[in-house]
DNA sequence: CGCCCTGTTGACTTACGTCAAAACTAGTGG
DNA sequence: CCACTAGTTTTGACGTAAGTCAACAGGGCG
């Protein structure tokens, strides 16, 4: 947990996360987290595993909003008393460390450099957010698909879990038709084109991208809005080095 | 600027961004605002006018990821050398308080309080960015549209420019369609049906929603993802009310 | 006046959805 | 080891929502 912590939050406040965390939970595959385990003024940090966050529509038809990787917060920071307005559950088992969100607030006031971090963390995952807007309102479906594959490729690549052009990625085809905004169906004939235009493979929860540049040409796919800002939001008296 | 700087922040966080506000300028429409007003490391409140954040693909085609309305703050703490990942332009005239940013950093470790609002801020955006998502994924070109409509009705109703079912929003069709992910010729005969089922009319900037539940209903629209945190993110032991 | 931008409408095309059947896989229990 | 089931994946046939192209109309403005 610590080095995923240290991923997540930068090697200077890993030990005040650490000292929130309550409890290290395991959850099978397919649970709703909201439910189970997540409740309300609760914040978490996946450890492993795969979470999907997602809106249904009134068939039950779902949508999902953001895929959540290893070394991702849950529902940071979310105020209790709000409604939630999206629903949260595994796809692949999952392991979560559970924050003390009170204690992680007081934290705040005391270090600015958390407080810069986590913000800045929240600021990534509106940018991944603005991408999936532009995927669904502008990509065809080819594009779409690759588009996602791609940044999973480079979010996976920043945490160690791919090497670039090769990952374990546990959905179903009916998961990225969720994610994607398209039939299962289709989603099914889009792996097949891709597959016979040799620029990647998903089978058996696994994606092979065979070609990393053609892939990331045809879903127009700019890998920049994944970046940690390497110098942080605002320069403070208190921390230079980060 | 006073009045709605206070329903942004609060009454009492008021004085804090009052104080940081450099300039007050006044932007036409249809202008760049990275090349022209926001310089990196800067950010704007919106005082008057609509603002458009939007991503254009390799054919030029837009795709608006968010829209700003009077009120909202623009790239709040956005950090500068962070290459930006999406375009920021006015659609109609603007005036922009135009804030220090740098100071603003500094002001939020004194004020907790002011701390919590701008989280809750960009919470809230990004709440509303995965309604925009859901949109795109799994509403039909008619629900969309609707959905984006009533949206506005309720973020317009908040701010005093929409009496609940009546508002200006100086938008083109073709605007409305870069912000739906449709053709300008389709969000034109969308527009005609919902005329023609008597659901809400569009024409000269303005919108009359002639039946708000029927047309939150078509387009399964919930506001609740627009309500401010009634109680605040965590309790302070600095402020008790708010 | 003529130009440009926006809106409107019609004819035609197409990308994607829907429905349905079959193949394949994995888990369960006899 | 073999049914038996349930969840995926794959394919085909067909329907439809939305895109594209193109023409025209109206308003604002030099």
């Amino acid at each position: 947990m610590e080095t995923i912590l240290a991923q997540s939050v930068g090697s200077l406040n890993r030990p005040i996360i650490s000292g929130l965390v309550k409890d290290i939970i395991h959850v099978p595959a397919r649970v709703d987290l909201r439910e189970r385990a997540l409740h309300p003024g609760h914040m978490a940090l996946l450890l492993d595993g795969f979470v999907s966050r997602h809106i249904d529509d009134h068939l039950g038809q779902r949508q999902v909003v953001a895929l959540q990787i290893p070394g991702d917060f849950i529902d940071l920071c979310a105020p209790p008393p709000r409604q939630h307005e999206h629903d949260i559950a595994t796809i692949s088992t999952t392991r979560l460390a559970l924050i003390d969100s009170h204690g992680l607030w007081e934290a705040l006031g005391a270090h600015p450099d958390l407080t810069r971090k986590l913000w800045s963390i929240g600021l990534m995952e509106a940018a991944i957010h603005r991408q999936w807007i532009f995927r669904q309102g502008r990509l065809s479906a080819r594009a779409r698909l690759a588009h996602f594959l791609c940044e999973m490729n480079i979010r996976l690549l920043k945490i160690g879990q791919s090497n670039g052009h090769s990952f374990r990625l546990p959905l179903t085809q009916s998961d990225l038709s969720e994610i994607c905004g398209l039939s299962s169906v289709h989603i099914n004939r889009v792996l097949k084109d891709l597959r016979e235009m040799s620029l990647c493979l998903f089978r058996f929860g696994r994606v092979d991208i065979t070609d990393p540049i053609k892939l990331a040409n045809l879903a127009q796919f700019d890998p920049h809005y994944l970046d940690p800002p390497h110098c942080l939001p605002f320069p403070s008296p208190h921390a230079k080095e980060f």
